[in-house]
RNA sequence: GUGACCGUAGCUCAAUGGUAGAGCUCCAGAUUGUGGUUCUGGCUGUAGCGGGUUCGAGUCCCGUCGGUCACCCCA
Protein backbone atom coordinates (compact mmCIF):
# COMPACT_ATOMS: atom_id res chain seq x y z
CA UNK A 1 0.00 0.00 0.00
CA UNK A 2 1.14 3.42 -1.13
CA UNK A 3 0.07 6.56 1.13
CA UNK A 4 -2.01 8.86 -0.13
CA UNK A 5 -0.39 11.55 -2.99
CA UNK A 6 0.19 14.33 -1.48
CA UNK A 7 1.16 12.67 2.19
CA UNK A 8 4.39 11.97 3.87
CA UNK A 9 5.63 9.54 6.01
CA UNK A 10 8.06 11.14 8.43
CA UNK A 11 11.06 8.17 8.85
CA UNK A 12 12.92 9.07 12.13
CA UNK A 13 14.92 11.83 10.10
CA UNK A 14 12.22 13.51 8.48
CA UNK A 15 10.84 13.50 12.07
CA UNK A 16 13.59 15.38 13.03
CA UNK A 17 13.38 17.61 10.35
CA UNK A 18 10.00 18.76 11.28
CA UNK A 19 10.44 18.93 15.02
CA UNK A 20 13.41 21.20 14.00
CA UNK A 21 11.37 23.39 12.18
CA UNK A 22 8.16 23.34 14.69
CA UNK A 23 10.65 24.21 18.00
CA UNK A 24 11.98 27.42 16.20
CA UNK A 25 9.35 28.46 15.40
CA UNK A 26 7.58 27.75 18.85
CA UNK A 27 10.77 29.36 20.12
CA UNK A 28 11.21 32.81 18.13
CA UNK A 29 6.99 33.29 18.67
CA UNK A 30 7.27 33.17 22.19
CA UNK A 31 10.43 35.56 22.43
CA UNK A 32 8.59 38.09 20.88
CA UNK A 33 5.93 37.25 23.37
CA UNK A 34 3.21 35.56 21.39
CA UNK A 35 1.42 32.33 23.22
CA UNK A 36 0.35 28.83 21.79
CA UNK A 37 -3.26 27.77 21.17
CA UNK A 38 -4.99 25.26 19.07
CA UNK A 39 -8.14 24.34 17.49
CA UNK A 40 -10.00 21.24 15.69
CA UNK A 41 -8.66 19.50 12.83
CA UNK A 42 -11.82 18.65 11.64
CA UNK A 43 -14.72 21.45 11.53
CA UNK A 44 -18.24 21.88 9.84
CA UNK A 45 -17.82 22.52 6.47
CA UNK A 46 -20.26 26.31 7.26
CA UNK A 47 -16.95 27.13 8.73
CA UNK A 48 -15.48 27.70 5.44
CA UNK A 49 -17.89 28.62 3.31
CA UNK A 50 -18.63 31.88 5.35
CA UNK A 51 -15.49 33.21 4.90
CA UNK A 52 -15.63 33.33 1.10
CA UNK A 53 -17.50 30.31 -0.50
CA UNK A 54 -16.75 29.09 -4.15
CA UNK A 55 -13.63 28.22 -4.99
CA UNK A 56 -12.33 27.62 -1.99
CA UNK A 57 -14.52 24.77 -1.08
CA UNK A 58 -13.50 22.68 -3.89
CA UNK A 59 -9.95 22.45 -2.36
CA UNK A 60 -11.04 20.88 0.96
CA UNK A 61 -10.82 17.58 2.26
CA UNK A 62 -14.33 17.00 3.13
CA UNK A 63 -16.80 14.28 3.83
CA UNK A 64 -20.34 13.44 5.90
CA UNK A 65 -19.53 11.96 8.94
CA UNK A 66 -21.19 8.98 10.47
CA UNK A 67 -23.76 11.06 11.67
CA UNK A 68 -24.33 13.12 8.43
CA UNK A 69 -22.69 16.06 9.25
CA UNK A 70 -20.68 17.75 6.62
CA UNK A 71 -17.08 18.03 7.94
CA UNK A 72 -13.80 19.45 6.14
CA UNK A 73 -10.41 19.03 7.50
CA UNK A 74 -9.15 22.30 8.12
CA UNK A 75 -7.25 23.90 5.23
CA UNK A 76 -6.37 27.08 7.26
CA UNK A 77 -6.68 28.77 11.12
CA UNK A 78 -8.24 32.17 10.33
CA UNK A 79 -11.93 31.03 10.66
CA UNK A 80 -11.06 28.89 13.66
CA UNK A 81 -8.85 31.58 15.47
CA UNK A 82 -12.12 34.02 14.71
CA UNK A 83 -15.16 31.48 16.17
CA UNK A 84 -12.80 31.39 18.99
CA UNK A 85 -11.86 34.87 19.50
CA UNK A 86 -15.73 35.92 18.83
CA UNK A 87 -16.97 33.22 21.76
CA UNK A 88 -14.77 34.29 24.74
CA UNK A 89 -13.55 37.61 23.47
CA UNK A 90 -14.19 39.34 27.02
CA UNK A 91 -11.77 36.75 28.40
CA UNK A 92 -8.61 38.47 27.01
CA UNK A 93 -6.49 41.61 27.42
CA UNK A 94 -6.10 42.99 24.26
CA UNK A 95 -4.42 43.19 21.87
CA UNK A 96 -4.24 39.32 21.74
CA UNK A 97 -0.82 37.62 20.30
CA UNK A 98 -1.57 34.13 19.51
CA UNK A 99 0.15 31.51 17.56
CA UNK A 100 -0.09 28.34 15.98
CA UNK A 101 1.31 25.37 13.94
CA UNK A 102 -1.38 23.43 12.94
CA UNK A 103 -0.99 20.75 9.93
CA UNK A 104 -3.61 21.86 7.49
CA UNK A 105 -5.07 19.56 4.24
CA UNK A 106 -5.84 20.71 0.99
CA UNK A 107 -6.80 18.83 -2.02
CA UNK A 108 -4.28 20.11 -4.75
CA UNK A 109 -2.23 18.59 -6.90
CA UNK A 110 1.09 18.43 -5.22
CA UNK A 111 4.39 19.71 -6.42
CA UNK A 112 7.65 21.31 -5.53
CA UNK A 113 6.68 23.45 -2.23
CA UNK A 114 3.01 22.33 -2.21
CA UNK A 115 1.29 18.66 -0.97
CA UNK A 116 -2.20 17.97 0.61
CA UNK A 117 -0.70 17.76 3.54
CA UNK A 118 1.48 20.45 5.64
CA UNK A 119 2.55 22.50 8.90
CA UNK A 120 2.25 26.29 9.07
CA UNK A 121 3.39 29.37 11.38
CA UNK A 122 0.61 31.09 12.15
CA UNK A 123 0.80 34.44 14.43
CA UNK A 124 -2.02 36.50 14.97
CA UNK A 125 -2.36 39.90 16.47
CA UNK A 126 -6.32 40.62 17.49
CA UNK A 127 -7.29 44.05 18.98
CA UNK A 128 -5.04 46.46 17.70
CA UNK A 129 -5.45 48.95 15.32
CA UNK A 130 -2.36 50.76 15.00
CA UNK A 131 1.00 50.44 12.81
CA UNK A 132 2.71 49.15 15.45
CA UNK A 133 1.16 45.80 15.33
CA UNK A 134 2.03 45.95 11.43
CA UNK A 135 5.60 46.24 12.47
CA UNK A 136 5.70 43.74 15.33
CA UNK A 137 3.96 40.88 12.99
CA UNK A 138 6.09 41.61 10.01
CA UNK A 139 9.29 41.82 12.69
CA UNK A 140 8.33 38.30 13.59
CA UNK A 141 8.18 36.81 10.34
CA UNK A 142 11.53 38.35 9.54
CA UNK A 143 13.40 36.98 12.90
CA UNK A 144 11.41 33.74 12.50
CA UNK A 145 13.48 32.95 9.52
CA UNK A 146 16.57 34.36 11.33
CA UNK A 147 15.96 32.29 13.87
CA UNK A 148 16.60 29.16 10.93
CA UNK A 149 19.92 31.16 9.70
CA UNK A 150 18.61 33.07 7.23
CA UNK A 151 20.13 36.51 6.48
CA UNK A 152 19.22 39.33 3.86
CA UNK A 153 20.91 37.72 1.16
CA UNK A 154 18.48 34.50 1.24
CA UNK A 155 15.28 36.13 1.65
CA UNK A 156 13.24 39.41 1.28
CA UNK A 157 10.14 41.17 2.60
CA UNK A 158 7.87 42.96 0.24
CA UNK A 159 5.28 44.86 1.85
CA UNK A 160 2.60 47.17 0.71
CA UNK A 161 -0.75 48.25 2.05
CA UNK A 162 -3.59 47.69 -0.05
CA UNK A 163 -5.23 51.09 0.08
CA UNK A 164 -2.50 52.98 -1.60
CA UNK A 165 -4.49 50.87 -4.76
CA UNK A 166 -7.63 51.84 -3.34
CA UNK A 167 -6.23 54.93 -3.34
CA UNK A 168 -5.34 54.89 -6.88
CA UNK A 169 -8.55 53.59 -7.84
CA UNK A 170 -10.45 56.21 -6.88
CA UNK A 171 -7.92 59.13 -8.37
CA UNK A 172 -8.60 57.41 -11.58
CA UNK A 173 -12.71 57.14 -11.32
CA UNK A 174 -13.26 53.49 -10.66
CA UNK A 175 -16.22 52.74 -8.52
CA UNK A 176 -14.71 52.04 -5.03
CA UNK A 177 -18.05 49.21 -4.45
CA UNK A 178 -15.60 47.38 -7.12
CA UNK A 179 -12.40 47.80 -5.81
CA UNK A 180 -11.89 44.17 -4.55
CA UNK A 181 -12.55 43.34 -8.17
CA UNK A 182 -9.79 45.61 -9.52
CA UNK A 183 -7.15 44.45 -6.78
CA UNK A 184 -7.60 40.94 -7.83
CA UNK A 185 -6.84 41.81 -11.27
CA UNK A 186 -3.70 43.95 -10.00
CA UNK A 187 -2.86 40.81 -7.75
CA UNK A 188 -2.71 38.43 -11.01
CA UNK A 189 -0.56 41.50 -13.86
CA UNK A 190 2.76 39.48 -12.54
CA UNK A 191 1.72 36.36 -13.39
CA UNK A 192 -0.72 36.86 -16.57
CA UNK A 193 0.40 38.07 -19.58
CA UNK A 194 -0.19 41.80 -20.78
CA UNK A 195 -3.18 41.66 -23.25
CA UNK A 196 -5.25 39.92 -20.48
CA UNK A 197 -4.40 42.23 -18.50
CA UNK A 198 -5.25 45.22 -20.56
CA UNK A 199 -8.53 43.22 -21.10
CA UNK A 200 -9.22 42.84 -17.48
CA UNK A 201 -8.10 46.70 -16.73
CA UNK A 202 -10.61 48.07 -19.62
CA UNK A 203 -13.33 47.34 -17.38
CA UNK A 204 -12.49 49.78 -15.09
CA UNK A 205 -11.85 52.65 -17.59
CA UNK A 206 -7.82 52.48 -16.74
CA UNK A 207 -4.91 51.50 -18.80
CA UNK A 208 -2.33 48.81 -17.81
CA UNK A 209 0.54 51.49 -18.82
CA UNK A 210 -0.72 53.91 -15.86
CA UNK A 211 -0.83 51.14 -13.56
CA UNK A 212 2.72 50.28 -14.45
CA UNK A 213 3.83 54.22 -14.33
CA UNK A 214 2.25 53.74 -10.57
CA UNK A 215 3.97 50.68 -9.63
CA UNK A 216 7.33 51.88 -11.17
CA UNK A 217 7.55 55.00 -8.43
CA UNK A 218 8.13 53.74 -4.88
CA UNK A 219 4.95 55.17 -3.07
CA UNK A 220 3.88 54.98 0.31
CA UNK A 221 0.88 56.12 1.98
CA UNK A 222 1.07 57.70 5.58
CA UNK A 223 0.79 54.48 7.67
CA UNK A 224 3.17 52.58 5.30
CA UNK A 225 5.48 55.12 6.05
CA UNK A 226 4.89 54.84 9.96
CA UNK A 227 5.56 51.02 9.57
CA UNK A 228 8.74 51.28 7.33
CA UNK A 229 10.35 53.92 9.83
CA UNK A 230 10.24 51.81 12.60
CA UNK A 231 10.98 48.87 10.41
CA UNK A 232 14.55 50.66 10.03
CA UNK A 233 14.71 51.82 14.06
CA UNK A 234 14.76 48.02 14.31
CA UNK A 235 17.31 47.34 11.68
CA UNK A 236 14.91 45.33 10.10
CA UNK A 237 14.64 47.64 7.31
CA UNK A 238 17.52 46.02 5.12
CA UNK A 239 14.78 42.47 4.69
CA UNK A 240 11.85 44.64 3.40
CA UNK A 241 11.30 46.32 0.12
CA UNK A 242 8.36 48.26 -0.76
CA UNK A 243 6.60 46.70 -3.45
CA UNK A 244 3.22 47.60 -4.91
CA UNK A 245 2.70 44.71 -6.93
CA UNK A 246 1.76 42.88 -3.43
CA UNK A 247 -1.88 42.98 -2.62
CA UNK A 248 -2.23 39.06 -2.31
CA UNK A 249 -5.16 37.51 -3.95
CA UNK A 250 -7.70 37.25 -1.13
CA UNK A 251 -10.42 39.55 -0.77
CA UNK A 252 -10.53 40.04 2.85
CA UNK A 253 -7.15 42.09 3.43
CA UNK A 254 -8.32 45.44 4.14
CA UNK A 255 -4.66 47.32 4.55
CA UNK A 256 -1.20 46.34 5.36
CA UNK A 257 -0.11 43.23 3.45
CA UNK A 258 3.43 41.73 2.82
CA UNK A 259 5.27 38.48 0.96
CA UNK A 260 8.03 36.91 2.14
CA UNK A 261 10.14 35.56 -1.16
CA UNK A 262 13.93 33.77 -1.47
CA UNK A 263 16.03 35.81 -3.20
CA UNK A 264 17.05 33.46 -5.44
CA UNK A 265 13.32 33.04 -6.36
CA UNK A 266 13.81 29.06 -6.74
CA UNK A 267 10.61 28.50 -4.09
CA UNK A 268 7.58 29.50 -3.86
CA UNK A 269 6.61 32.33 -1.64
CA UNK A 270 8.01 31.26 2.06
CA UNK A 271 5.28 33.61 4.19
CA UNK A 272 2.36 35.86 3.93
CA UNK A 273 0.00 37.48 5.71
CA UNK A 274 -1.70 41.14 6.19
CA UNK A 275 -4.14 43.32 7.73
CA UNK A 276 -8.09 41.67 8.09
CA UNK A 277 -9.73 44.56 10.24
CA UNK A 278 -13.15 43.04 8.79
CA UNK A 279 -12.93 39.67 9.04
CA UNK A 280 -13.76 38.86 12.31
CA UNK A 281 -16.86 40.58 12.41
CA UNK A 282 -18.07 39.10 9.42
CA UNK A 283 -17.58 35.62 10.98
CA UNK A 284 -19.25 36.07 14.26
CA UNK A 285 -22.17 37.87 12.37
CA UNK A 286 -21.62 41.34 13.72
CA UNK A 287 -21.02 39.78 17.20
CA UNK A 288 -17.33 41.14 17.72
CA UNK A 289 -15.38 43.62 15.63
CA UNK A 290 -11.72 44.16 16.21
CA UNK A 291 -9.14 45.18 13.77
CA UNK A 292 -6.70 41.81 13.05
CA UNK A 293 -3.49 41.07 11.02
CA UNK A 294 -1.66 37.76 10.83
CA UNK A 295 0.43 35.81 8.76
CA UNK A 296 1.09 32.56 7.57
CA UNK A 297 4.63 30.52 7.14
CA UNK A 298 4.20 26.71 5.76
CA UNK A 299 7.58 24.27 6.31
CA UNK A 300 7.38 22.84 2.97
CA UNK A 301 8.66 26.03 1.16
CA UNK A 302 10.95 26.62 4.43
CA UNK A 303 12.37 23.14 4.54
CA UNK A 304 13.33 23.59 0.50
CA UNK A 305 15.12 26.41 0.93
CA UNK A 306 16.74 25.14 4.53
CA UNK A 307 18.24 22.32 1.97
CA UNK A 308 19.37 25.03 -0.33
CA UNK A 309 21.46 27.07 1.67
CA UNK A 310 24.45 25.72 3.41
CA UNK A 311 24.35 27.92 6.72
CA UNK A 312 20.60 27.17 7.33
CA UNK A 313 21.29 23.53 6.51
CA UNK A 314 24.23 22.96 8.68
CA UNK A 315 22.16 24.56 11.85
CA UNK A 316 19.46 22.25 11.16
CA UNK A 317 21.93 18.94 10.99
CA UNK A 318 23.53 20.55 14.01
CA UNK A 319 20.48 20.45 16.06
CA UNK A 320 18.95 17.02 14.54
CA UNK A 321 22.38 15.98 15.77
CA UNK A 322 22.35 17.53 19.20
CA UNK A 323 18.63 15.80 19.68
CA UNK A 324 19.64 12.53 18.41
CA UNK A 325 22.69 11.78 20.65
CA UNK A 326 22.42 9.44 23.25
CA UNK A 327 24.64 10.75 26.31
CA UNK A 328 26.25 7.53 27.22
CA UNK A 329 26.39 3.83 25.92
CA UNK A 330 26.66 1.05 28.22
CA UNK A 331 29.28 -1.27 26.83
CA UNK A 332 28.69 -4.93 28.34
CA UNK A 333 31.66 -6.38 27.65
CA UNK A 334 31.54 -9.67 30.03
CA UNK A 335 27.95 -11.00 29.25
CA UNK A 336 28.26 -12.38 33.05
CA UNK A 337 27.89 -8.74 34.34
CA UNK A 338 25.00 -7.90 32.38
CA UNK A 339 22.90 -7.49 36.03
CA UNK A 340 25.57 -4.87 36.74
CA UNK A 341 25.44 -3.12 33.68
CA UNK A 342 21.67 -2.94 33.74
CA UNK A 343 21.69 -1.47 37.26
CA UNK A 344 24.41 1.44 36.10
CA UNK A 345 22.14 1.76 33.15
CA UNK A 346 18.70 2.80 35.59
CA UNK A 347 20.94 4.76 37.37
CA UNK A 348 21.78 6.76 34.74
CA UNK A 349 18.40 7.21 33.12
CA UNK A 350 17.20 7.85 36.57
CA UNK A 351 19.66 10.75 36.69
CA UNK A 352 18.23 12.05 33.27
CA UNK A 353 20.99 11.27 31.10
CA UNK A 354 19.73 9.61 27.27
CA UNK A 355 21.73 5.81 27.77
CA UNK A 356 21.15 3.62 25.27
CA UNK A 357 22.93 -0.22 25.39
CA UNK A 358 22.75 -4.09 23.54
CA UNK A 359 19.76 -5.64 23.86
CA UNK A 360 21.38 -9.06 23.38
CA UNK A 361 25.04 -9.86 23.69
CA UNK A 362 27.11 -8.26 21.40
CA UNK A 363 31.08 -8.33 20.07
CA UNK A 364 32.86 -5.37 21.95
CA UNK A 365 34.05 -3.71 18.94
CA UNK A 366 30.52 -3.93 17.39
CA UNK A 367 29.39 -2.53 20.86
CA UNK A 368 31.85 0.33 20.47
CA UNK A 369 30.00 0.98 16.61
CA UNK A 370 26.81 1.00 17.75
CA UNK A 371 28.00 3.74 20.66
CA UNK A 372 29.59 6.16 17.95
CA UNK A 373 26.48 5.47 15.74
CA UNK A 374 24.35 6.58 18.62
CA UNK A 375 26.43 9.96 19.04
CA UNK A 376 26.89 8.90 22.63
CA UNK A 377 29.87 10.87 24.22
CA UNK A 378 30.93 8.35 26.45
CA UNK A 379 31.35 4.70 27.16
CA UNK A 380 30.96 2.87 29.94
CA UNK A 381 32.27 -0.53 30.12
CA UNK A 382 31.14 -3.05 32.55
CA UNK A 383 33.46 -5.86 32.24
CA UNK A 384 35.90 -8.14 34.12
CA UNK A 385 37.45 -5.39 36.34
CA UNK A 386 34.01 -4.73 38.28
CA UNK A 387 33.72 -3.00 40.74
CA UNK A 388 35.55 -1.25 38.45
CA UNK A 389 34.18 0.70 35.35
CA UNK A 390 36.21 1.65 32.24
CA UNK A 391 34.85 5.44 31.19
CA UNK A 392 35.91 6.01 27.50
CA UNK A 393 35.27 9.50 26.10
CA UNK A 394 34.73 8.63 22.45
CA UNK A 395 35.79 11.85 20.89
CA UNK A 396 39.15 11.72 22.35
CA UNK A 397 39.64 7.98 23.34
CA UNK A 398 40.56 9.12 26.53
CA UNK A 399 39.72 6.12 29.17
CA UNK A 400 39.41 6.34 32.65
CA UNK A 401 39.06 4.00 35.17
CA UNK A 402 37.08 4.31 38.46
CA UNK A 403 34.45 2.38 40.85
CA UNK A 404 31.03 2.22 40.07
CA UNK A 405 29.81 3.77 43.50
CA UNK A 406 32.24 6.73 42.09
CA UNK A 407 29.96 7.41 38.63
CA UNK A 408 27.99 10.03 39.41
CA UNK A 409 30.19 12.31 40.72
CA UNK A 410 33.02 11.70 38.29
CA UNK A 411 29.85 12.73 36.00
CA UNK A 412 29.09 15.50 38.05
CA UNK A 413 33.07 16.27 38.07
CA UNK A 414 33.18 16.21 34.17
CA UNK A 415 30.28 18.56 33.78
CA UNK A 416 31.15 21.35 36.68
CA UNK A 417 34.62 20.88 34.69
CA UNK A 418 33.35 22.08 31.12
C1' G B 1 -8.91 19.99 -12.99
C1' U B 2 -5.40 20.58 -17.94
C1' G B 3 -0.66 19.54 -20.30
C1' A B 4 4.62 17.75 -20.71
C1' C B 5 8.38 14.47 -18.98
C1' C B 6 9.60 10.27 -15.86
C1' G B 7 8.89 5.18 -13.16
C1' U B 8 14.93 -0.76 -13.08
C1' A B 9 17.74 -3.42 -5.79
C1' G B 10 16.51 0.12 0.64
C1' C B 11 19.09 4.80 -2.00
C1' U B 12 21.61 7.05 -6.60
C1' C B 13 21.69 5.31 -11.41
C1' A B 14 23.46 1.94 -16.03
C1' A B 15 22.46 -1.59 -19.98
C1' U B 16 21.42 -1.01 -29.65
C1' G B 17 14.41 -5.14 -29.11
C1' G B 18 18.40 -10.64 -27.55
C1' U B 19 20.18 -14.57 -20.50
C1' A B 20 19.03 -7.74 -15.38
C1' G B 21 24.22 -4.63 -13.72
C1' A B 22 27.36 -0.99 -10.73
C1' G B 23 28.25 2.30 -6.59
C1' C B 24 26.42 3.45 -1.74
C1' U B 25 23.69 1.38 2.38
C1' C B 26 22.95 -3.11 5.10
C1' C B 27 24.90 -8.02 7.01
C1' A B 28 29.26 -11.26 8.04
C1' G B 29 34.58 -12.02 8.44
C1' A B 30 39.81 -10.17 8.83
C1' U B 31 39.95 -8.22 14.76
C1' U B 32 37.75 -14.34 21.01
C1' G B 33 37.65 -6.81 25.77
C1' U B 34 37.83 -1.24 22.43
C1' G B 35 34.35 2.21 17.36
C1' G B 36 34.51 5.71 12.92
C1' U B 37 39.46 3.95 8.17
C1' U B 38 40.77 -0.26 5.06
C1' C B 39 40.30 -5.14 2.80
C1' U B 40 37.43 -9.68 1.65
C1' G B 41 32.84 -12.05 1.12
C1' G B 42 27.36 -12.02 1.16
C1' C B 43 21.84 -10.59 0.81
C1' U B 44 18.36 -7.81 -1.99
C1' G B 45 14.56 -7.32 -7.96
C1' U B 46 6.80 -10.12 -9.96
C1' A B 47 11.49 -4.02 -14.19
C1' G B 48 4.88 0.46 -10.46
C1' C B 49 0.50 -2.40 -12.22
C1' G B 50 -2.53 -4.39 -16.47
C1' G B 51 -3.01 -5.22 -21.57
C1' G B 52 -0.94 -5.15 -26.77
C1' U B 53 2.93 -5.62 -30.93
C1' U B 54 7.08 -9.22 -31.62
C1' C B 55 10.37 -15.49 -32.47
C1' G B 56 11.85 -12.42 -28.26
C1' A B 57 9.94 -6.26 -24.44
C1' G B 58 13.32 -3.04 -18.89
C1' U B 59 13.51 -1.06 -24.04
C1' C B 60 8.05 -0.07 -28.81
C1' C B 61 2.33 0.99 -28.32
C1' C B 62 -2.28 1.66 -25.17
C1' G B 63 -4.46 2.05 -20.39
C1' U B 64 -3.95 2.78 -15.24
C1' C B 65 -1.48 4.18 -10.68
C1' G B 66 2.49 7.03 -8.75
C1' G B 67 6.39 10.99 -9.20
C1' U B 68 8.40 15.71 -11.18
C1' C B 69 7.50 20.29 -13.66
C1' A B 70 4.28 24.04 -15.77
C1' C B 71 -0.80 25.98 -15.91
C1' C B 72 -4.64 26.78 -12.16
C1' C B 73 -4.88 28.15 -7.12
C1' C B 74 -2.46 29.97 -3.12
C1' A B 75 -6.82 30.35 2.70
Amino acid sequence: MQNLPGFRDFYPNDCARRNYILATWREVARRYGFVEYDGPVLEPIELYEKKSGGELIGQLFDFPDKAGRHVAMRPEMTPTLARMVAAREKDFKKPLKWFCCPQFFRYEKQQRGRLREFYQLNADIVGEASFAADVELVSLAIDVLRGFGFTEKDFVVRICDRSIWVNFFAENGGDLRRSTEFLRVIDKIGREDDTTSEAKLKEFGIGLSRVRDFMAKPYADAGLEATLRELEKRDLAIFTELDSAIVRGLAYYTGFVFEIFDRGKRERALAGGGRYDNLLSLMSDGKVSLPALGFGMGDVVLANLIDDTPRAKAKMDAWIAQEHAADIFVVIAKEERRPEALAILQQLRDAGLRVDFPLTAEKVGRQFQAAGQAGAELAVLVGDEWPQLTIKTLATRREDKILHTELADWLRNRQEGG
